[in-house]
DNA sequence: ATTATTTATTGATTTAAATCATCACTCTGA
DNA sequence: TCAGAGTGATGATTTAAATCAATAAATAAT
């Protein structure tokens, strides 16, 4: 199951932009404690209502994070992909895990003792900044999605959610994905029906075309115009 | 309009524990740039889409903060109740806000430039280590509260939104609100008449009781397992 | 005191979206 | 090669909640 990765953390420090402030030793502390873990398509990274102890750095594939319900539901926030760590906000209030992270396709990635993360937060100042950074950006869009899932009908929500897929998590267009319709709705916060119906309307319209396991955005602008009138 | 407060930041300090770690010089560096405001019922402390150039402390009063959609929808995504700053996270990424916040009721204010507090950040390692626990506190709730917008009906919600208001806000039960009918709506992601029917509900099955501006939850475990069955 | 204006309330109607039910298709493993 | 599971697709029905409409109460303004 576990796989080194080839270079460790200084291979990491390269890509994920917020270990770029740290200095040898303090990579090294980082890499004494890392463990490096393989997670097939499906298998659970960490579940809601856990406690905490890691860090999980992604170095291969693609994670999903999602809030579990009272009924089944699920309402996807976000992805995580290559080479970026999942926030965890626990970590710092109550030493739990506030959603589930779900590996969508196989994965690899490294943990980190959150201990470790918050001492280097402590004597790096650099790293405190890039840090504080990456938390703000995750709220902004936590408050996207809260005002597009609230505030827009399904056709603005499915907008948003192809637009954001595109440019965000496989910056391509067209963009070959992994995801179900039970995920597509699951991040639109819908059905899986409605959102079988929505595609349909949009495929109708050739607003997008769909092959497969892959997605073509034909009208961004019409795409875009329906995100905005909800 | 601008009204000093007694005793400035030593004062806060007692107060807030964010600045419990701030040195009397580091204090006085913001004590320099700070700015006192005051502000009438119903008026904007900061808009969403606007630059962000200061941090917001609130001294006393209360302070709500809403998305604004593209129609003219709100969600109320929290309050900010003395003495404690609105957590500004696009200080840290695009330099705009992305909520407004209006004053509820009369409040007094401390401005203070982003720039003081972000370099007390870098070279205070354990004012670093505070701020980085408010935000993600602040996730924390964003979290719960796309929760249960999304996942729960208006029963449930609005379930969610008296006790959140009775524990969090005004820390009391019964509590004296000055919150509207549309508040209580936006803050449960429903429309006001929706949220004047459901509390209506609540009355008849003499779950909560109203008296003018006053509040009391009468049967907190019935509502505990409204909100838990959405 | 009286009008005007906002806020609260209630009922009737419409509508968006969930649910239910069924069937086709693909993939997997026996 | 075929059962069985999971996913995708559609139609019919139900339901939750928004919208629309009208009135009442409370607050502010003159």
């Amino acid at each position: 199951m576990n796989k080194l990765p080839i270079g460790g953390c200084l291979h990491c420090k390269a890509k994920s932009d917020i270990f770029d402030h740290l200095s040898e030793e303090e990579l090294s502390r980082v890499e004494s404690c890392r463990v490096s873990m393989h997670y097939r398509a499906g298998e659970i990274v960490f579940k809601q209502g856990s406690p905490c102890y890691d860090f999980v750095c992604i170095t291969s594939g693609l994670v999903k994070l999602y809030i579990e319900g009272e009924n089944d539901r699920r309402l996807i926030i976000g992805f995580v992909k290559p080479v970026d760590y999942i926030f965890v906000p626990g970590a710092y209030v109550d030493k739990r895990h506030h959603y589930t992270a779900v590996a969508c396709e196989d994965t690899s990635a490294c943990l980190v003792e959150t201990e470790v993360l918050q001492n280097l937060v402590k004597t790096n100042p650099e790293f405190a900044n890039s840090f504080i950074k990456k938390i703000s950006s995750q709220a902004i869009s936590l408050i996207t999605q809260i005002a597009s899932v609230t505030q827009k009908q399904i056709p603005g929500r499915m907008a948003d959610t192809l637009i954001y897929l595109s440019t965000k998590v496989y910056n391509s267009n067209p963009f070959i994905t992994s995801l179900s319709r039970q995920d597509l709705a699951d991040l639109s916060g819908m059905t899986k029906e409605s959102a079988i119906r929505v595609l349909k309307t949009f495929k109708d319209d050739e607003l997008i075309v769909i092959r497969g396991d892959e997605i073509e955005l034909l009208n961004i602008p019409m795409l875009e115009t329906i995100s905005r009138n909800g």
